[in-house]
DNA sequence: TAGTTAATGCAACTAAGTCGCATTTAAAAA
DNA sequence: TTTTTAAATGCGACTTAGTTGCATTAACTA
């Protein structure tokens, strides 16, 4: 439960801090601030200050995608992650283990590319920069 | 030559573009605005003007790293990235080609960790911060 | 060489994230 | 339970990489 897990970590049980745990670990995809803001009712400084306690007790994990937004989710096993870069579309990649490289730590795999649907033509950008959805 | 090839991208040829491509070119790694603006003498509008014409004409690609700052470099054959973790240095992994993952395009991979001097303790941040180097 | 169009410099702006500080709140102590 | 204390919060001001509008300048074209 939320609560052991921060008593664990010895962080202060604060209604701010319950909350940000809930809306990451109901959402089980990574986030950014302006992804979340309306659900959670806490100022952004909270957000960030939180966020980067959580990380520092490794309850959670974040990224920088395309744009310049950082990502946030709750901390799982080590995954790589995919960030389409016609869509926009953030993939958690449970299959894709990051690579071993000798000599090297590599603690976190980000790749970039066109995803399964854009490549295959299903969600396309039109000229107007909205994404449309059209089936395969 | 350099001339040449923006002559065959349908670039303008000013002095602007050949230094900059000159800069880039001679350094032979990935570098952001902040690390080169003292080597080049363009407006920094100019600067990220001219590296999103070369971007969207394939001279150039770019990737961000730790901080939030964006690297360019001269495109070369598709190849990944390192970032430290603790000393913030790129590393080109000629080596190590991006994955391929069936559905995907996998354009850019990048992965963050502890590079290989790090991990042996060749350099390790002292408590201010700063860097230093010792020998393994 | 003159005309056209794109590129440039400059200053103002944007937006994600950070910081200082006064106030509130969780948890320890009494 | 009440008091004490340190940590967490909200708010506004700030930082900084990158972007944009606009007047001016410099490449290419005819
Ligand atoms: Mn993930
Ligand atoms: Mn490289
Ligand atoms: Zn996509
Ligand atoms: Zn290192």
């Amino acid at each position: 439960m939320i609560n052991s897990i921060m008593q664990e970590k010895n962080l202060k049980i604060t209604s701010a801090r319950k909350e940000l745990l809930e809306v990451l670990n109901s959402l089980k995809r990574p986030v950014s601030f302006e992804d979340i803001k309306h659900k959670i009712t806490m100022d952004k400084a909270t957000f960030y200050r939180n966020i980067s306690k959580f990380e520092s007790e490794s309850l959670v994990n974040s990224f920088e995608s395309n744009g310049k937004k950082r990502y946030y989710e709750i901390r799982q096993f080590p995954h790589a992650h995919f960030v389409c870069n016609v869509c926009n579309t953030i993939e958690c990649l449970g299959e894709i283990p990051p690579p071993t490289l000798v000599g090297y730590t590599i603690l976190d795999a980000l790749y970039k590319g066109i995803c399964r649907n854009c490549t295959q033509g299903v969600c396309i950008k039109d000229l107007q920069g909205e994404i449309m959805y059209n089936s395969p």
